[in-house]
RNA sequence: GGAGGCGUGCGUGAGCGGUUGAAACGGAUGGUCUUGAAAACCAUUAUGCCCGCAAGGGCAUCGGAGGUUCGAAUCCUCCCGCCUCCGCCA
């Protein structure tokens, strides 16, 4: 495994951005025009004139320390005699020095309050455009089934065949929680060693990562900059840990402070874990049923590359999230992600969503399922996570790995799209074939026992 | 929850308050030698930031943050993390 340094609190998460400052200050333009793209107010003049004030505050206060390191190596070197007027000069600069230093910390502050703001560039073949309304549907895959029956929605297939239980989830939890059960559990398991069987053929490493994060970790991610990133989580107070989103919260940031050899890379995992959403702000939206919940099950890919592999990578993530789709036989469409609809840290960014044939009062819609990102630097730098080239001839400078996460299965969600789409007359459910073998052969779910 | 111990570079591991960015050994990389390899020998082996067209110069970093001092890896305070034993527990 690998060594991972005691760095939790290392200050190489605060001296590094989303960004490259040297990059903003020599290509402000492209900056102001990515930003134009994602639709965000910024204010790039103030963030160069902040670090310009740094930077001259910095130099200032190197000189006053290269005199003062000076000062010190002569004292030592002078007689006895000749020392405490040196000394005294030294404590005089020592003043001055403590003076400049209170104005560079102030002017970090402004400094790095301003860069932690900014998003990152968005790719140029991300479409433009403000919000969702702007995402652009690349293709539909897959027909969507035929039913000579009005077909209905997964809820009243599940509540039939005793398959979810909401209401004593209810009483237990509150709402947003479900219990699955019977023949979908088995089959949350089935998805799961399906999921499992294909990713390590492709070269992923299967992992159960944790659920908890610290908040150091959390926050030098960027997954708790803002207000609204805070009020999405589950923070446990007395251990001042979160629970993950996604377990891309605690795959990623497994590798910070380290540097990966080129060989190693691509790195890839593909973790399966619970993820756990406060949902906060979507009061209205989706209560019924288990299609938004506080706690839900996730296949997850995550993969760290070489900058210049990474769009490959990300077709390679979204190739993947097609062929287990497809394996399935449910029919999806796959939709690009414009500018101004991505989060903060993706470059680019495709969406699956599935057909849902029981939604919207039977005429069916598309729901997203899947999720895939290409960070690009902007977490790793965060992260501290580098690769080192491999090339002999090449000095061995080390850059930032660019980071990509992509769903394999929202578990919860793949579940109702498999009830919906293989739904039966009869009320029972066929079992895709792909999974049949991970549930004993079973073909069909029919109910078998209450509950 | 109780009791101890520990945190130095890629790793192991030295470090008296003053050429210690940091010994030594190991590892890695390059080279010499060799038909090839091994061995041996030589060399290289941090990162970030600031100034500079560059050459180069400077600053910082020995878990983190403060403090003492002309000067701190070395002294003081607080914090964090890790490990071991006991208790509890799937």
């Amino acid at each position: 495994m690998d060594k991972k340094k005691n760095t939790a609190c290392s200050k190489n998460i605060f001296l590094n951005f989303m960004l490259d400052i040297k990059f903003i200050r020599e290509n402000t333009e492209k900056v102001k025009a990515s930003l134009e793209r994602r639709g965000v107010g910024f204010d790039l003049a103030a963030l160069l004139a902040a670090d310009e004030k740094r930077r001259a505050a910095i130099t200032e206060g190197d000189g006053l320390r290269a005199r003062q390191n000076a000062f010190a190596e002569e004292i030592e070197r002078s007689p006895a005699g000749e020392r405490a007027e040196k000394i005294a000069a030294s404590r005089e600069l020592k003043a001055r020095l403590a003076a400049v230093d209170e104005e560079t910390r102030k002017a970090e502050e402004e400094f790095f309050g301003l860069m932690h703001q900014l998003p990152n560039i968005p790719l140029p073949d991300v479409p433009e455009g403000r919000d969702e309304r702007n995402n652009v549907v690349l293709r539909e895959v897959g027909d969507k089934p035929r039913f000579d029956f009005p077909p209905r929605d997964y809820m009243e297939i599940a509540t039939r065949l005793s398959l979810v239980d909401t209401e004593r989830a209810a009483k237990v939890s509150g709402s947003r929680f479900g219990y699955i059960k019977s023949e979908l559990a088995r089959l949350e398991f089935a998805l799961a060693q399906f999921a499992f069987d294909r990713l390590t053929q492709k070269g992923f490493i299967p992992i159960v990562p944790p659920v908890m994060v610290r908040e150091d970790m959390m926050a030098g991610m960027g997954y708790i900059d803002t207000n609204d990133d805070r009020e999405e989580r589950y923070f446990l107070e007395k251990d001042k840990l979160f629970l993950v989103g996604t377990s891309e919260q605690s795959v990623a940031p497994m590798h910070a402070d380290e540097t990966f050899d080129a060989g190693d890379l691509p790195r890839r995992y593909a973790a399966f874990s619970t993820c756990f959403r406060r949902e906060a702000g979507s009061y209205g939206k989706d209560t019924r049923g288990i299609l938004r919940s506080h706690q839900f099950d996730k296949m997850e890919m995550v993969s760290f590359t070489r900058p210049e592999d990474s769009q490959k990578e990300h077709e390679f993530l979204l190739a993947r999230e097609e062929e287990l789709m497809q394996a399935l036989r449910l029919p999806y469409r796959v939709v690009r992600i414009c500018a101004g609809d991505m989060a903060r840290p993706t470059a680019s960014q495709f969406d699956i969503e599935t057909w849902f044939p029981g939604q919207n009062n039977g005429k069916g819609e598309y729901r997203e399922t899947h999720s895939t990102s290409n960070t690009t630097d902007f977490q790793a730098r965060r992260l501290n996570i580098k690769y080192r080239p491999t090339s002999n001839l090449q000095p061995l400078t080390s850059h930032f790995v660019h980071i990509l996460n992509g769903t394999a299965f929202a578990v919860g969600r793949t579940l109702i799209a498999i009830l919906e789409n293989y739904q039966r007359a009869d009320g029972s459910v066929a079992v895709p074939e792909a999974l049949q073998p991970y549930m004993g052969g079973m073909r069909v779910i029919t109910k078998t026992r209450s509950a």
